[in-house]
DNA sequence: GACTCGTGGGC
DNA sequence: TGCCCAAGAGT
């Protein structure tokens, strides 16, 4: 036990400096913009988050801005980040702690908080408040699952890593945490990780038995389905129809009218249709002129800046506005 | 515990 | 190209 948090760290801030995540970090110490990157960084790649994490914070700069926002300002700051329901709590989270009074400075309150779990309460919790305790994602099991060649999987993997990873902590809890994450995301990669230069290569038992890439062990997934739909494109008087989503995927975004379909409804895929792909399903959406008028509301081309859209609609009004 | 919830990078 | 995957949380 504590074998691997002193050269750790001396990887970190030695060889990490220049991390252009690091770099915003190190410009932002503050709870709430560490609750901002975190957040945005759930399921994202750093490089994705960075320009995003910038217009937000500098929209809504502190709590009590972004608290005051109205959900159309929020989500427009979010488009085409994904996972809408993140910007959705955020914004909920953030009311919540104006209410509170204070900003919480432990994991245990933290986690009152709307869309703060295990992984962000500890990352706020250590990264700005040097509270001891682990961070577990993504990277931080697949370090201790080659770490260890630790058989396990999902959940139960995920346990281990927490277990294993709060004995490794001796100090400076924050960049032990942020140490492990950076060293998951670029010297112990998914693909190919460079096992040459890990500062933990002698500690590694998958490194030392040559087999690496078969940790973490995988998880079996499900084929995706695929879906189809029809979109209504109604124009009227240099206007275009559109409606917001009330519930399920992509809740509080805006969106041209469109209902599923069965698949023998369509004779052939051709260029009037636009494929998407979701998280666990491909979608081909089929766009049809008309006149019939349905639900929503007509707004100017020109206004369409003003309403947040998905990637998905956006890829549609790119290739059928004329 | 299983399912829902987006998107773009990288190979 | 198509597939894997990425700093999770809510239900």
């Amino acid at each position: 036990m504590g074998k691997i948090s002193k050269p750790l760290l001396f990887w970190y801030y030695n060889s990490a400096r220049d991390l252009p995540w690091r770099v915003v970090k190190d410009l932002h110490p503050n709870p709430y913009f560490v609750w901002v990157s975190e957040v945005m960084l759930q399921q994202t790649g750093v490089k994705t988050v960075i320009p995003y994490f910038q217009r937000f914070i500098q929209a809504f700069p502190t709590v009590d801005v972004l608290a005051k926002a109205n959900q159309d300002q929020v989500l427009s700051l979010w488009q085409g980040l994904g996972y809408y329901s993140r910007a959705r709590n955020l914004h909920a989270g953030a009311k919540q702690i104006v209410a509170m009074g204070e900003f919480p400075q432990t994991a245990i309150e933290l986690l009152k908080i709307k869309g703060i779990g295990p992984y962000t309460s500890a990352a706020i919790g250590s990264i700005s408040f040097g509270e001891t305790i682990p961070v577990v994602d993504g990277n931080v099991k697949r370090v201790f699952s080659r770490l260890f060649c630790l058989e396990e999987k999902g959940q139960a993997l995920h346990d281990r890593a927490f277990e294993l990873s709060l004995a490794e902590i001796e100090s400076s809890p924050g960049d032990y945490n942020s140490a492990l994450m950076d060293l998951g995301a670029t010297v112990c990669s998914p693909r190919n990780p460079q096992c040459e230069i890990c500062p933990l290569k002698l500690n590694c038992c998958a490194f030392k038995a040559g087999c690496v890439l078969d940790y973490p062990k995988k998880i079996e997934k499900k084929p995706m389905p695929t879906k189809y739909g029809i979109v209504a494109w109604v124009e009227k008087d240099g206007e275009l129809l559109i409606r917001k989503r009330e519930q399920g995927i992509l809740k509080g975004l805006y969106e041209l009218p469109w209902d599923e379909v069965e698949k023998t409804d369509y004779d052939k895929i051709d260029s009037d249709f636009v494929k998407h792909t979701f998280t666990h399903f491909h979608l081909y959406l089929k766009i049809v002129r008309t006149k019939k008028i349905q639900e929503g509301q007509f707004i100017l081309f020109e206004s369409l800046k003003d309403y947040p859209f998905s990637t998905l609609m956006k890829k549609i009004l790119k290739k059928f506005r004329l």
